[in-house]
DNA sequence: GCCTATCCTGTAAGCGCTTTCAAGCGGCCA
DNA sequence: TGGCCGCTTGAAAGCGCTTACAGGATAGGC
């Protein structure tokens, strides 16, 4: 016999009760009888009820769903944070909806919007590429939205790493390294925390004496392959610096070519810091020196702030978390004959 | 003013007209005077109405959400999988709701019933754990399931890289080499394909007219840790192999550190092929010969046949896909002096 | 033995949408 | 002028669930 999956009537009737009983224990909504909870519970069980959620959502008017918007699920950046987040929707019994801007080739409005309709409870926004202008739009939406590494000050609620404190630890690494022509590869042009991370490389320099030098300093990279070919540029001037400090741990892979392109090794003519610290860091050769974020751990916190205020809990407006800096084989003392020209 | 979000009825009264009407013009499902038509239209513009997704789909009892069970998303391997469908189903107007296995402590079939409550519309089962007891669980589920990589003959509809072939494809090319003890690496015990792409590299042996050497072959790995002890055993052998053939690209790279450990180099002394073809393969050093699955490939044409399932139209009930060689620096001709011991 | 407080349970009104059914309205032909 | 037809539109009944609200028991107090 093909029955149709059941609906709480069905329980209803089966246990001999209306449905409003049902939901009650279903949901433990109301003290109902032990017995008739018993009797209930059973009939659910016989019948293999499954509370059919869109409903449920509709009456409400909770679906129970966090939409999450990320840039590129290949990128294992986001998929860490995605981990995170998940991990803690789940415990709370909710589910995560991703939006991720690179499947469409439109804008990521529609994304958005495709969340909207399905009416997500709240907002995870760790896109990369989250503007100020867009970043106002989401705001004015009516569900709690929550950013990561975004624009500062321009969501309620903010998951941020410390770039500056991270773009110092590279900084302060090589320069205990003895490197003092220290390079820069910075994020794409648009990328908000790209600003920040120049921002600390500059004031470590000055804090440890060391001149600032612009030509020293590459925008404008959005490819490994970019990344290639602005570190092969750097290493073909008179004064090529002796270290280089990578946006990011792809970039940074974009130099190790390059690097290798030009003859050179890595750490002994060259040394290179990432960040992010990737999977990948510890097996590419050599190993990736890399300032470590706990992506995981944001994805967990932004999904908890988010939590909280659909608890309505009071929730902080601003988390920072600390990052950190993984010593690998790419980052070595500078030799003296390091100077080649 | 607080406006709450719109529903139909706002606009319809805005537009004058019933919401049978605004129904028909959002979704285009009869005949409308053109001239009502741009009344609503304008209204919808105006209060800027988003259809709500969760009442639409009690009413349509169709949710255009499809369900995607996976077993990590942090693994490459899934990510572009996740990728591929999620590609064709939002051409489709569908959203896909990811099921991680590894964000649960509990087991699989919890998330499976998550996804069911949430009344997905149909069901990819890419999980590596897919095991024939739990497949014949979900088979009889009332909705349409398509796996992918999974135990063969136990789903309506399936998706499958030929292993055999692509085992064998690594195997002949290590023999085209020159290599004659060619060790394989399998895949964890339970794992569906493990299986598959042991008996292609025995038949590959086999037609080639080389010996099967059992104690060449390694089960029950399931780390890149396991993977680096193994190859470190088999390297210690007296009839250590030449060359290894592993169940996937991060066994590989454990491998590729035993080798390093055991003061060797690859692909001088021993050549290393992997099987899926992670962006990583051309990072490491040397970058890895590995058998290329089409994953996203896999992924879009997985939710193409849940789609048209769906559609009420016939859909194949099993699609083989091709594996492919993508040949890098790990391998190398077999040395005379290879012979170690 | 009557009245009130306490439990437990059922009735019914939505949640926001789709879809059947019927009705209104010109226009056409006879 | 009456009747029929095709086109457009509205009324209303759900989809499966939650949740006031009210009512029927039962128990306790006097």
């Amino acid at each position: 016999m093909a029955t149709r999956t059941p609906r709480i009537y069905d329980v209803a009737r089966s246990a001999r009760v209306s449905i409003a009983t049902v939901s009650r224990v279903a949901n433990g909504t109301a003290r109902v009888d032990e017995r008739t909870e018993a009797r209930v519970r059973r009939a659910m069980e016989r019948l293999g009820y499954r509370p059919h959620a869109l409903a449920r959502g509709l009456a409400t008017r909770r679906s129970h769903t966090l939409g999450l918007l990320i840039t590129d699920i290949l990128d294992p950046y986001f998929a860490e944070i995605v981990r995170g987040a998940q991990e803690r929707a789940e415990s709370a019994g909710y589910v995560v909806l991703l939006g991720d801007a690179s499947v469409h080739t439109s804008a990521e409005d529609l994304l958005v919007k495709r969340l909207l309709e399905r009416r997500v409870d709240g907002l995870i926004v760790a896109s990369s590429r989250t503007t100020d202008a867009y970043a106002a739009q989401l705001a004015s939406e009516d569900i709690p939205v929550v950013c990561i590494n975004g624009p500062l000050g321009q969501f309620a609620h903010a998951v941020q790493i410390d770039h500056r404190k991270g773009a110092r630890l590279a900084v302060e690494h090589l320069a205990s390294l003895g490197h003092t022509r220290i390079a820069h590869i910075t994020g794409a042009v648009g990328v908000p925390t790209r600003q920040e991370r120049l921002a600390g490389y500059r004031a470590a320099l000055k804090d440890l004496g060391l001149s600032y030098d612009p030509s020293l300093v590459i925008a404008g990279v959005t490819s490994i392959a970019d990344s290639h070919d602005a570190v092969a540029g750097l290493l073909g001037l008179a004064a090529a610096p002796t270290a280089i400090f990578a946006f990011n741990d792809r970039w940074a892979i974009g130099a190790y070519a390059a690097v290798r392109d030009a003859g050179l090794r890595i750490p002994a003519d060259v040394s290179v810091v990432g960040f992010d610290d990737l999977e990948m860091d510890e097996w590419v050769q050599p190993a990736l020196t890399s300032v470590r974020q706990p992506r995981r751990e944001m994805g967990r916190i932004a999904a908890d702030v988010l939590l909280a205020v659909l608890a309505g809990e009071s929730a902080s407006e601003l988390v920072v978390v600390e990052p950190s800096l993984v010593i690998r084989g790419s980052t070595g003392t500078r030799r003296a004959h390091a100077d080649r020209h």
